[in-house]
DNA sequence: CCGACTTTGTGATTTGGCTCACAAGCTGCG
DNA sequence: CGCAGCTTGTGAGCCAAATCACAAAGTCGG
């Protein structure tokens, strides 16, 4: 057995090098597909493609490439969806529902097993196929149906308090998407997301373009030479 | 003027602190913030937080630490966050309108000011206060309410045709929540936003550690020293 | 005003990941 | 079989970012 020890930054691409790899296996051109390639689908560049695939072992073929459907198989089984992660979302308001009825979490092994929410107006409701239960039924229903992945999905306010309902459940992998931290014993691994730090980022870039463009402009009409 | 490269990773972790910072300003214990009391609250260590400020110049007091409100200031100036961002959104499924009708957006100040989509159901339906409207319209629309980000909620297999009407309707920020690459001129900025890629990362994760109990459980049954 | 204490700001070092460059290895053809 | 042409796999060097560690600079009590 070689060196277990992938890298969290390769760890972090595999899932597009996944989504690559199925659309070439749809779109049937071809067997195999050179790094190269597959480098310009993920959108990096292909020695670390190369350097990202050796971790997972010698999978290619000098001088023919990478057999798709090995691949897929290799990297499915690396980051372990091979088997469902019944999957359970707490919050379900817009985002919650958004999520609830997204149809390609499932495609990718994630099923959306369960609902819960603790206002009595969404308790009860259909969402996407599913009843939304209350969140004091969520350890019960952990404990039977072995969900693996818990979402947050409610105010920022809450979702300390839900963490604990889910770490107190037994849930060992979190995906947050109030903006908010949330503490959690060591051994329970937690994602964030938070869509209004992306755009905070991309307003970052576009002011300093826009402040470049404006002291050209500035220095142009003072005739002074661009910096 | 200091050296004006305020590191990628550092651009990113800003609205992490913004968020803390303003949460502070709400509850009004204090008017200032040690590093470490800042850290623990964004979730990362003093060092870094320290490190991160100096970037944007020395506004702390040794002894004391940082003034909230000014502190919160410097960060909203450097994020470009003093002006709004009028946004707009193509694609108004499921997503789309969560997103349309976020409030924490706005808060924030990205103001949500056009929806587009093709659809004939979904154009003129009303969706957060605002009509949808075609996406043809696009480009007139920008012209008309200097629109300054994109964002991108359609099927992937539309990311790239939406990503053109944003270029070249001279959008040079756009925020993608297709799960697909889009190609643009270098001077526009995509940022990316793949939540099933997020769920990926946990299921790697997870499996390992249950690979791992799995494998110290085969161990101890067959009487060996564990690992 | 002094001395104990707190907290910042930042050089120095370490770490982790990215890129380069090329030998190794495969294919196919004459 | 040998050679030309690809493409992989990976060591070496490089660069960005994380962490460490501590002097500098402030506060506060007496
Ligand atoms: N809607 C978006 O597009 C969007 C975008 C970015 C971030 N977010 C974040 O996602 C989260 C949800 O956003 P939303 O727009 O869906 O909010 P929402 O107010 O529409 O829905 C929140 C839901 O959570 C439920 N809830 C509240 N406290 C709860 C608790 N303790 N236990 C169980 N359920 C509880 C509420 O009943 C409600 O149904 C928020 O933290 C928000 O900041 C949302
Ligand atoms: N819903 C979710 O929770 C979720 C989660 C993760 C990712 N996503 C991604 O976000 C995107 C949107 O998801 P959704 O669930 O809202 O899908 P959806 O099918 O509900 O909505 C897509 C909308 O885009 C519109 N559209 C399609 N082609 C268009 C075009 N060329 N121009 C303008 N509008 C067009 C459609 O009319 C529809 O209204 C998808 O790419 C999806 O993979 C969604």
């Amino acid at each position: 057995m070689r060196s277990r020890a992938i890298p969290e930054a390769t760890v972090a691409r595999l899932p597009i090098y996944l989504r690559a790899l199925l659309d070439l296996a749809e779109t049937q051109r071809a067997l195999t597909v050179s790094s190269e390639e597959l480098a310009r689908l993920a959108g990096v560049n292909a020695a670390k493609v190369r350097k990202d695939l050796s971790y997972l072992g010698s999978y290619g073929t000098r001088g023919v490439g990478y057999d798709i459907e090995y691949l897929l198989y290799q990297i499915t089984r690396e980051l372990g969806l091979t088997q469902d992660w019944p999957t359970a979302i707490v919050g379900i308001g817009n985002l919650g529902r958004a999520l609830a009825s997204y149809k390609g979490f499932s495609e990718r092994g994630f099923r959306i097993d369960a609902l819960f929410d603790n206002s009595s107006e969404a308790v009860g409701e259909e969402v996407g196929g599913l009843i939304v239960r209350h969140l004091d039924e969520l350890k019960d229903c952990v404990a039977e149906s072995g969900l693996c992945i818990g979402i947050i999905a409610t105010p920022p306010t809450s979702a300390q308090e839900v963490a604990e309902h889910f770490v107190d459940a037994g849930i060992k992998s979190i995906l947050n998407f109030a903006p908010a931290m949330v503490n959690v014993p060591p051994d329970v691994n937690v994602r964030k997301v938070d869509l209004s730090i992306e755009l905070q980022i991309l307003s970052f870039y576009q002011q300093r373009t826009q402040a470049i463009a404006a002291a050209r402009e500035a220095n142009r009409r003072l005739n002074l030479p661009s910096a």
